[in-house]
DNA sequence: TCTGGGGTCCTAGGACCC
DNA sequence: TCTGGGGTCCTAGGACCC
């Protein structure tokens, strides 16, 4: 093998506001209407929203009662999880079958490796027709970007939508990149954005004039990471499969609360919840950590490093001792959440000086219980929370 | 207009070891 | 006993993505 890498051709389909696109094939009066999908609380923000809600300004992760202002007229709708897993799985088996070595980056996006495959077809025909299919046998709006990598095929993407796409072979990647505002090139998120626009560089083109030296001097290894992504480089690789590295879940409470008793209870549940799945997926995790948010929003957490577990019974009461360490008595709670982390394949080890047998019996017991009833059928009763009054 | 929930990765300081 | 230097692990916090 030589040592030069060839060029290659890396595709990224992303699915047209996915979630607004799954409620319309459900209801197809929404149609044409201005939709926001999210909670319907008053913290809730909102995690889809159609290009006719865009034209107002809305954009997703805005606050629910921001949204609504803007928009009065809009329709929203809670999210079905279910029915958005479905379909992504269905988008996935078309991917599947037809690609040789793709990843699936989230519940509505994906890479697919097509170096080599030029020589035998055109790469961009053959993205087309993927997308097609996709389109015509899900109903669901899909884009494309084809390009060198990972990174300049997700811009592209973004300038394809909606329900486009667009090639830009490697002769183009700078003169396309250049006019760009910096905010495009993902990792660039508000923050970064807004130092560099500070800085005068508010576009890659600015951005590509700076030297390596100086970019490095101000950001460390996020200079370094800034002159390779001006310049349209990115060697990472398509990933067929991720394993997980943590787990996690948290619940932002309508109204802030005191309620001391209510938060253990929580907490435990929600580690019981976790250590279920952690069982059910083989796994075992080294790092427990509880966080609290208080009503100013201040953010604080605590984690401890572990010898592995799955078990309820090492779990829940390390994650009750951080909780009592972190938590700050008579301050308002607005959120908890329990995280494990530092996860390995394995099942849980037997404990010699406990009866073992009879414990593991009892939590594949339990376990089949859940998967048969529902995660809520059965638990601790210090992880029962009284449902909400209404 | 006060800011969800599920993740990943990076940084920086302190402990600890050789 | 006022003191090095490098490596690694651990913890806390934060930026970012969908």
């Amino acid at each position: 093998m030589s040592g030069v890498s060839p060029i290659r051709s890396i595709v990224h389909m992303d699915l047209d506001t996915f979630f607004v696109s799954v409620e319309r094939l459900k209801d197809s009066r929404l149609n044409g209407l201005p939709l926001l999908i999210g909670g319907t609380g008053d913290r809730a923000v909102v995690s889809s929203c159609s290009y006719e809600a865009r034209t107002f300004g809305i954009r997703s992760g805005m606050p629910m009662r921001m949204a609504r202002r803007m928009c009065p007229q809009a329709i929203t709708i809670s999210g079905d999880f279910e029915a958005y897993s479905q379909y992504s799985g269905m988008v996935s088996e078309i991917v599947a079958e037809s690609s040789p070595l793709y990843e699936k980056a989230s519940i509505d996006e994906f890479y697919i490796d097509m170096t080599g495959m030029d020589r035998y077809f055109g790469c961009y025909k053959w993205a087309g027709e993927l997308r097609q299919r996709i389109i015509h046998e899900t109903g669901l709006p899909i884009s494309f970007g084809l390009s060198v990598n990972k990174l300049v095929s997700k811009v592209a993407t973004g300038e394809a939508k909606p329900n486009g796409q667009l090639q830009i072979p490697f002769t183009n990647v700078q003169q396309f990149l250049e006019p760009m505002p910096v905010f495009k090139i993902p990792m660039i998120g508000p923050k970064l954005g807004r130092t560099l626009t500070y800085m005068g560089v508010p576009s890659v083109g600015k951005l590509r004039q700076i030297p390596k030296p100086v970019l490095e001097r101000a950001f460390g290894k996020t200079g370094i990471m800034l002159f390779r992504k001006a310049r349209g480089e990115d060697d990472a690789p398509v990933t067929p499969h991720h394993e997980a590295k943590s787990m996690s879940t948290e619940r932002t409470f309508q109204t802030d609360t005191m309620d001391v008793k209510m938060l253990r209870s929580l907490v435990t549940r929600m580690a019981e919840q976790l250590a279920f799945r952690l069982r059910d997926d083989h796994k075992l995790c080294a790092c427990v950590a509880v966080k609290i948010r208080y009503a100013n929003f201040e953010t604080v957490s605590k984690q401890l490093r572990i010898p592995y577990s799955a078990r309820d019974e090492e779990l829940i009461p390390l994650v009750l001792r951080l909780f009592e360490q972190l938590y700050q008595k008579r301050v308002r709670v607005r959120l908890v959440g329990v995280k494990f982390s530092q996860l390995v394949s394995g099942r849980p080890q037997l404990n010699m000086f406990q009866d073992m047998h009879r414990q593991a019996d009892l939590y594949d017991a339990l376990d089949a219980i859940k998967h048969k009833y529902g995660k809520e059928s059965i638990g601790k009763a210090s992880g029962w929370v009284p449902p909400k009054s209404p």
